[in-house]
DNA sequence: GATGAATGAGCGTTCATTCAT
DNA sequence: CATGAATGAACGCTCATTCAT
């Protein structure tokens, strides 16, 4: 009942070349302008082998934006574990630059996440373990705020606004220099985050 | 050229019978689940007629855009200006409550205008000057900084993150009550908007 | 709102090309070996005017199958009025002969409603009254029923049994002379027909 | 060239599993709604297997057909057998009953077999030699009319007009009680049978 | 201006069949 | 013998767009 190891890495292999080549086309093409003829006739398999992998355009769709938004976490926090940054506020604060980065980079890729990425998305993502990565999500989280000294009412919420803000502050300065470039921005943004997070700091009762 | 006020009059009354079938129909089923055949029968003309008013389904959609978020914020001017705040501060806090506000009783418009306002479509809907109002965009938000004691730094800047920072943590909560329900949410967004306009402020050298 | 006459005579055209290029195509080679593409090529029109016309296929077969068999039937009563027959045994034993001999001459015709037509189809069809004809089916049985000394038991099971009789029993000698011509057969199934009736005849009670 | 035992049973195994399962699929959903996929995976093997076994889906269907109709005359002549009935007549009208009875109990066979069997498949059925049964349907009519007192002009013919009338007038009433339910109708039809039997019965002349 | 019948390219999807393993 | 991943031709159907009326 187990199939051997050849056939296997050539279907992960068939499926990757599918996402691969559906995020190009979707990314620059958009997703409704994009066919899955084209996606298959790009990856180089058949229309019908599509179909053995997903259930339809949207299917793809979805996982292809948890693959690539966790992605870009785990990129931060990666290069995050290289410094010796000490609060949470400096913490976060490091990963929205490094995110920021990454977008600016990959163009691209924040036209993609941006549009596709919601709360409800990013949600359902936290709450899953991706399919082999050794660290994931939740994980991240959880860890940076337990070794956190301040405490913070609602961290829930204090991520919700940061990533909503983060997410759409970033859009159109990284794309189109508009209303201003990034960089010239980033000051502002990382201010107004340590704002949402002092809103948030529990005060220690003084004994 | 210019047609007898009956014709004139017809004409009117077909392109916003479009216009406002479409809208139902955008927001009760999606766009691309919408066809035009779908929106001439409801909207009672004939198919060939749609072509007549608009080039086709995404130009009808642009101008539906504009048209409904300026009024949203038309509406939100016209109860400030029932006020008698001084501040600009207090002003832009008014307005956003008042447009969450709307868009809390009016949910399906939120969701229209989130999935389809941009920075870019916003900015261009504010140059232009509606087809008909007396008032537009562009001169309210004149007269607002206009008679604002105080001075700041880059004021496009501030309504920028304003504005992404109201619409993108608005969606959520108004319609899931996800992380938490708006009401909840208002108290963190007012002090959030405040802090970004406070960093904005161009402290007056004293002399 | 009313179209032209030339307009609906020209729509009334398309849809007799349709049917008629369809019931071509499903007798020569099947209704499931017969595309919708097949239909509209052959009778020259686009692939997408079938659809104005009907639902599909098994639409456009049941509406087929309909004008088809009530056209057997009509041409059969219009040779009975040519007679002056007296008994129904008579009447309908003639029916059945000319039947058979239309089914002898256009085998297409005979194979095409023997494999579709149901005794639930031919009682829908007895009920309706044909789009334009000015005289029906079920007319011409009432008819002839009220005309006839005889009574009968129950005259909807008898029609029952010798339509089903008849058509059965026609189909394979007709279509392949076995396991012998339908000429040869005649006696046999006319004798067993009027069998059929006697058995349910209702006996006058003397006085 | 003969295999031995157990992989033949291995065999038969899978080929019945395919039968049966096809059969369960073909009357559930139809034929043309069944796939061979449906078959494979439902019967427990590959979709591959499936061709070791049958050339097609109808190449699979014609199987069963015959082996499905020739089962229900086999049952039938097994339960006269067991009576002390003389003349064929009755004999013939016994089978008939009982032929029925086993459509009443189970009409999704009626409606396979009625869908499927024509006098051709029937004819060529009689011809060959069922694969592993000791007793045969030819072997069983020819037996009949051998023994029977009274001759018959065309036995061939006889059976045709009593087959045909049996299956097309057991349809409707046993699958809808329309126009009447099958009790209803057997006395009719066995009268009708008995009716075909006397027209072909040899009149012995008297010397 | 207004109509709506006609178009036909193009879509998503299915599934019988093959063949390397 | 048995498998099941891969194929790709072919399907039904949609719908934006045109244009004769």
């Amino acid at each position: 009942m187990k199939s051997n190891g050849k056939a296997a890495a050539n279907k992960k292999q068939k499926k990757d070349a599918l996402l691969n080549t559906a995020f190009d086309l979707f990314t620059r093409q958009g997703i409704h302008n994009t066919t899955i003829s084209n996606i298959a006739e790009k990856a180089g398999v058949a229309k019908g082998t599509f179909y053995l992998y997903f259930k339809d355009k949207y299917d793809l769709r979805n996982r292809l934006i948890a693959r690539k938004a966790s992605q870009v976490f785990l990129v931060a926090d990666r290069a995050l574990q290289e410094t010796d940054l000490q609060t949470l506020e400096d913490k976060i604060v490091f990963l929205a630059d490094h995110i920021i980065n990454q977008f600016s980079r990959d163009p691209v890729l924040l036209r993609f996440i941006s549009k596709n990425l919601s709360w409800g998305i990013f949600k359902s993502q936290l709450m899953i373990v991706g399919e082999e990565d050794d660290v994931s999500l939740p994980s991240i989280i959880d860890e940076a705020f337990r070794t956190s000294k301040v405490r913070y009412k609602n961290p829930e919420v204090m991520i919700f606004m940061i990533i909503e803000l983060l997410s759409s502050c970033s859009y159109s300065p990284i794309l189109y220099q508009d209303p201003l470039p990034i960089e010239a921005l980033k000051p502002y943004l990382f201010e107004s985050i340590r704002s949402i997070m002092r809103q948030q700091e529990i005060t220690p009762t003084a004994e």
